[in-house]
DNA sequence: GTTTGGATAAGTGGATACAAAAATCCAGTG
DNA sequence: CACTGGATTTTTGTATCCACTTATCCAAAC
């Protein structure tokens, strides 16, 4: 059971594997701003190794829309629009959304019992907002969406997560009204055990769009 | 307006680029079978470069899902068991009914006739699942998910494309019964014409769906 | 003061060389 | 005759080098 929604495996057993592991992290955490150009002599050095690995690595990060490669122009960290952030959240919501409705009809009661404790693990983690709370609430997510035993859509999700964290990240900080985490999580709990597929999808689909409308109050129209 | 769902441009400045469009054409045209491995030194010496660049490509194949990379094993044609494909149309279903959903409220009557145009044009292009149906075929659906006006979502219907390519075309070739593709597609647009966003969103998704399960006829449960 | 041209520096792309890992082959053993 | 262990071959991964493209900077011209 996949309960991570991380994109790839964290043991390093290459010098290229090692240096996305690396850079992807170093781009989660938001150390470098939308339109940065990475030199990778420098990052190389940072590391310990040559150009040509971490060039390989640029390469995984652009198919992960982290960063924007241009032939002789180097490598560029990515900056969402708050258009393409929408966007992106608007692919989430039918994603998950199907992920709801694949995993639903697979769950029994001690799935719901689960989904309770991760709940409540999640509310106990503290602030909605705090880096606990969000792994936590990933967590629970994913605990979802690996019900659905669809390797690639968790996959595609994932990757859609990465992407989003750096923005996820800025907004959070500045998160002042209370989340309604568990209101809405209850919620989803409850359209899950009502049974009731289409509406389970649905409440899944506002939950992620929701998102999206909370991040847009804190954009400014032309935000990158 | 984006009128093809190729997932990148033609024009290769790089010899990076020039390896991977030869690759991907190689793969979409099926001259490997699933499992093949890919050597790299082999593949450069075909298209009069080195190795390095080949790698590079290769790398992006991946991230397309067309092949599968491990550390000092090299680069393998990936295959789709039945359940990967299954999995792979009901991802392109919400995707591609998202963007339906999205593409409506903007439609007029010029896009209306256009379509009207792409339907005809698609019907004398000859039979349903000839290389020049298809490619009329994906015009006509190209031209309504470009009207969403969602860069993102369009780059992700046609990786996923991309990525069936092969077996589409083995399935085109056995295709014994007839496509009922006009009615599908007339209904597509009498949906669309309608102006009832969540029916024209169902109906492509069933389009999508439909052919799955089409496919899922000539594929034996295990197949790669 | 702004613009333009060109020298110079910086950086990227690709080829070759070398090291390390995996696959293959083969002889010896049970 | 199948199996094991190790040498050999093949292939992959990384570093370094060179050629070429792009960016930067400075001076001369308008």
């Amino acid at each position: 059971m996949i309960t991570s929604l991380s994109s790839s495996s964290p043991v390093a057993s290459t010098a290229e594997e090692e240096a996305y592991l690396y850079l992807q992290r170093s781009l989660r955490l938001g150390r470098y701003k939308a339109g940065d150009r990475l030199i990778p002599e420098d990052i190389a050095a940072e590391i310990g190794m040559s150009r040509m690995p971490v060039r390989e690595a640029f390469r995984r990060l652009a198919a992960d829309g982290l960063v924007t490669l241009r032939p002789n122009r180097g490598c560029v960290v990515a900056g969402l629009t708050l258009d393409e952030l929408n966007e992106t959240f608007e692919i989430r919501s039918v994603l998950e959304g199907l992920a709801v409705r694949l995993a639903l009809p697979k769950m029994t009661a001690e799935h719901f019992e689960e989904l309770d404790r991760l709940l409540l693990r999640m509310e106990r983690a503290g602030e909605a907002g705090s880096s606990d709370w969000v792994l936590r609430h990933q967590e629970f997510h994913a605990y979802i969406y690996g019900l659905s035993a669809r390797p690639k859509l968790i996959r595609q999700i994932a990757a859609l997560h990465v992407a989003i964290e750096p923005y996820m990240r800025i907004w959070l900080d500045y998160a002042e009204k209370p989340l309604s985490a568990r209101e809405e999580h209850q919620a989803l709990i409850d359209a899950l055990r009502s049974g009731d597929v289409a509406q389970a999808e649905r409440v899944m689909e506002d939950h992620v769009l929701g998102t999206a409308s909370l991040l847009a109050e804190f954009a400014t129209p032309g935000r990158r």
